[in-house]
DNA sequence: CTCATATGTATGTCCATGCAACAATCCCGT
DNA sequence: ACGGGATTGTTGCATGGACATACATATGAG
């Protein structure tokens, strides 16, 4: 009897879990086919990958259109060696350069070219022009406003 | 002047495509994360990536435990060739066997086996763990409330 | 029946990413 | 001042996924 109980309440678990990672599963695969297709448009219309664009992006808001490696990875949710190529993508386009820190001689700054610059500039509209079409496509509009958490 | 107003409305235009892009790539970030997080939660307690995962949670679901490959990949929203290597995976952890399709011999069927379906029952209720407990760090529980679209 | 085309799967190759190991540099306690 | 642990960036390697292609089978037009 017990164990029988135990049996129904575990049966009720896993439905209630089912029903939860089905709901997620079509989340990711909504999130990642969006990702997909902005980044499908972004790399035929401007020769630029997802994380370029958005590198390209983050560096021109900084202060001076500069970041060491580091801070770049943490605004791109990558890891270091991933920002490593990355960057080294981004220098073999002339879109960044690399310089190095005078106080710190382990950083190294990457720093928007002017190129880099033009390049996003010109890019800008379209990367919301597609990520504005895609969300409506998939009717995620209601995702945006989902107020999130940093890191743990 | 004409040109100052157009100038003054592409301002406007890029600023709040700007908001609506870091929103989505919070979303993003946070979705990847916490795939990451369950992610390495399967694979350490159950050998099992998150696709694998999947897999055997489709083929179980369905009638007789099997699907063909293009079936397999629709459900899971990933390439056809990522597929065939997904099982092949799977199919070296014997956890599914290939069938060949008796009615059109160009088909094959994935079916799952004993062990693979023992491999799920005791990963699943560490997958809705795993799931519910990076959801909640993130706070990102309104998010499966979202109804979305299929795909286009 | 025969050929052309479509469909289903497998395979070669490429690419972005992650992890682990490394080297250079920094920083702190002594 | 120094020595050892922490931080920063780079690099070798592995992995999972995508695209293009190859190959077998199916289907339909004639």
């Amino acid at each position: 009897m017990d164990i029988h109980m135990r049996d129904i309440a575990r049966q009720e678990f896993l439905f209630s879990m089912s029903k939860r990672s089905d709901a997620w599963l079509k989340l990711v695969q909504a999130v990642g086919q969006i990702e997909v297709a902005v980044g499908k448009a972004m790399q035929e219309k401007h020769r630029l990958g997802l994380s370029e664009y958005r590198a390209l992006q983050v560096l021109a808001r900084s202060p001076d259109s500069e970041l060491r490696m580091q801070e770049l990875a943490a605004y791109l949710g990558l890891n270091q060696s991933s920002i490593s190529r990355l960057v080294e993508r981004l220098e073999r386009a002339e879109l960044t350069v690399r310089d190095l820190c005078p106080d710190d001689k382990r950083g190294v700054y990457t720093v928007l070219t002017e190129t880099g610059r033009a390049r996003l500039q010109g890019a800008q509209a379209d990367y919301g022009k597609a990520l504005d079409s895609a969300i409506k496509r998939y009717g995620c509009e209601d995702l945006l406003s989902a107020k999130l958490v940093a890191s743990p």
